[in-house]
DNA sequence: CTAGTTTGGTGCATCGTTGCAATGGTGCAA
DNA sequence: TTGCACCATTGCAACGATGCACCAAACTAG
């Protein structure tokens, strides 16, 4: 069907070990123009080598993998592109999964890649245990989690690699309270994950500096047994905001687990006749594309993302690259950054 | 490493030949205990066979490509999570790439695709012109061309599926029109792609059953020389927006060529002081996930991507699967249906 | 002039799976 | 008893690339 290995060295007059050479790079121990005429022939053909054989002589493969909860949210997306990006400029490629956040899906796509011949993958999981992928790493499968600190329980050998969400949290709410809010929610779905819990301890850091309990600040984590997937995120919001602007005492500040969360938040806000960043204050979180251009656009917390797919980029290539050395984990957490738009304004005077 | 067929067959008691009987299906010939021993101990071993050798013997691959514009953008992310889907049902798994819009990269990468032995790829172009994928096409890889329909030039089997635009453009068009508005215009990027000339057909169309000419319908697309990436979308609708609002006799409507440049466009208006819904109406196109979430929530076509991702996985299986016959081509438009929501209203009366 | 070294290139076994051709054992008809 | 068909099972040669071990020729030193 293709061309191979054979044809070329039958086209240049050498032997097939010989055009091998070529392919990697060992020109060193061949004369330049039997080089150069092996390079011809190869151009000739239109050769190109064929990567199962490849993979199943040597056990090393040009694809990572990564395992994502949804690429329908833009987020996902974006930090997809940017890892590919990374990825493509050292000759490699990546091979996309949506988990839809089951850790079962996880699970069965790691073995998946591993069958395949992958052997660094990129996971955003954010689940606080990773035991149901633990036989994977067991089996030097290069893990790189994303979106997650380390946690006790974890392999010796994890790289976790997130924005430091409590810092981010704690930026968010201490811009509001900057502003004089002093009754602010916190809208989140569950707080199983890792990432979800530091930002809610960013949140309470906050406010603890300015002398505030819990009784000023209501938190709204949706209905405690049903976890949020991807999608539901605006939803979720909009539900937050209709629940707690109905209250007695509603907040004049929220801030959302993310951006997806916080436009819910704003739609239920209109919905209520409320003017975001005047009646109420709304911060997200990721700087999604569609942040500023949300009515009004939205004050978040950005995600250097370009700079966390460099990072987990290079620490795939690590552990791919050097196989016999088990690196050390650890978590990398990156600086978020406040961005303010117009969701966020002074606290309207009661 | 890992665990291999003569693991299996060791444990088992029985020759590798027959594990891999077992494997394919052809359990027929074989005693049922033969074939309970063998399956207990791939159980017990937890064994996987392995993807590279597995393919580079029988040819075949379990893993199709998508080539999309760009992840960033909602609408591909959701595209090719419903892709996904459908091949996962099935047992494939996906490649995801972006190619920026660059037909090298488009090239390029199903080039690598082929060499890494997968034969079936769902290329979201648009590009009129799809001769730089033709040499794969003679090799024989099925490719099915999404948001795209079928010119001239195309090799006799492509297959094209995609909304019907000038359907939908038409749809929108007329819906603003209904409503009374006369003097609409029409933002899109440049209009080199296929898609977006046909959207401006139907939007032409619809114009022209109202007698409507096109001195009424100022037409925004860009620079000329510059072709938008997919993430400038709502830039460009900003700039649109600030552009065509400025003008002596500014448009009461405004379609545009899809959601992102839409949610521009709103971004715009908010600048310039207006009131989308009753000063100004804008429809968009795709009904991405953040449409409902826009102030005012989008008036939109809404695509039918799920019913599009299984008629894409089912031609590029069909074409996978039976390599032997050479599939006719040809275009499939599905229909797209109108969302009305906030973003259009009456045309206020001057 | 020979023994040793370097240089440039090749032969071959191998990675794990597959599927055809072949095996030997059994049962049945002639 | 022999010939034949049939059965479950197995041996073996691929698929295409790799890289070690090897080799022949050319060169160097003593």
């Amino acid at each position: 069907m293709s061309v191979t290995i054979h044809q070329v060295a039958a086209e240049a007059g050498v032997s097939p070990s010989t055009v091998s050479n070529v392919l990697n790079g060992r020109s060193e121990r061949m004369l330049p123009q039997t080089r150069e005429r092996v390079e011809e022939a190869i151009a000739r053909l239109g050769y190109r080598p064929n990567g199962p054989a490849r993979q199943l002589r040597t056990g090393r493969s040009q694809v990572l993998g990564l395992v994502v909860p949804s690429v329908a949210n833009p987020f996902w997306g974006t930090f997809a592109r940017h890892l590919e990006a990374a990825a493509l400029q050292a000759g490699y490629r990546v091979l996309l999964c949506n988990s839809e956040r089951d850790p079962t899906r996880e699970r069965d796509y790691l073995e998946e890649l591993w069958a395949d011949g992958i052997r660094g993958v990129v996971l955003c999981s954010s689940l606080p245990s990773l035991e149901h992928v633990l036989p994977l790493v067991q089996r030097r499968l290069t893990l790189i989690a994303f979106d997650r600190t380390a946690q006790a329980g974890d392999p010796a050998s994890l790289v976790n690699i997130s924005v430091d969400n409590a810092v981010g949290a704690e930026l968010a709410t201490r811009h509001l309270l900057h502003l004089g809010h002093r009754r602010i929610a916190f809208v989140s779905g569950s707080l199983r994950s890792v990432n979800r819990r530091a930002r809610y301890r960013g949140f309470e850091a906050a406010l603890e500096e300015f002398g505030l309990t819990a009784e000023d600040t209501p938190v709204w984590s949706g209905a405690a047994d049903h976890d949020y997937g991807d999608l539901d995120f605006p939803d979720l919001g909009r539900t937050a905001a209709r629940e707690l602007l109905a209250t007695g005492r509603p907040p004049t500040a929220i801030v959302a687990i993310n951006d997806m969360c916080a436009l819910g938040i704003i739609a239920g806000a209109r919905d209520a006749g409320l003017q975001v960043g005047t009646d109420l204050s709304v911060v997200g979180f990721d700087d999604i594309v569609l942040a500023d251009l949300a009515s009004p656009p939205l004050t978040t917390i950005r995600q250097p993302l370009p700079a966390m797919a460099d990072a987990a980029f290079a620490h795939l290539r690590a552990g791919v690259e050097h196989a016999g050395s088990t690196p050390n984990g650890g978590s990398l957490l990156l600086r978020p950054e406040l961005v303010v738009r117009s969701s966020t304004g002074p606290a309207p005077r009661t």
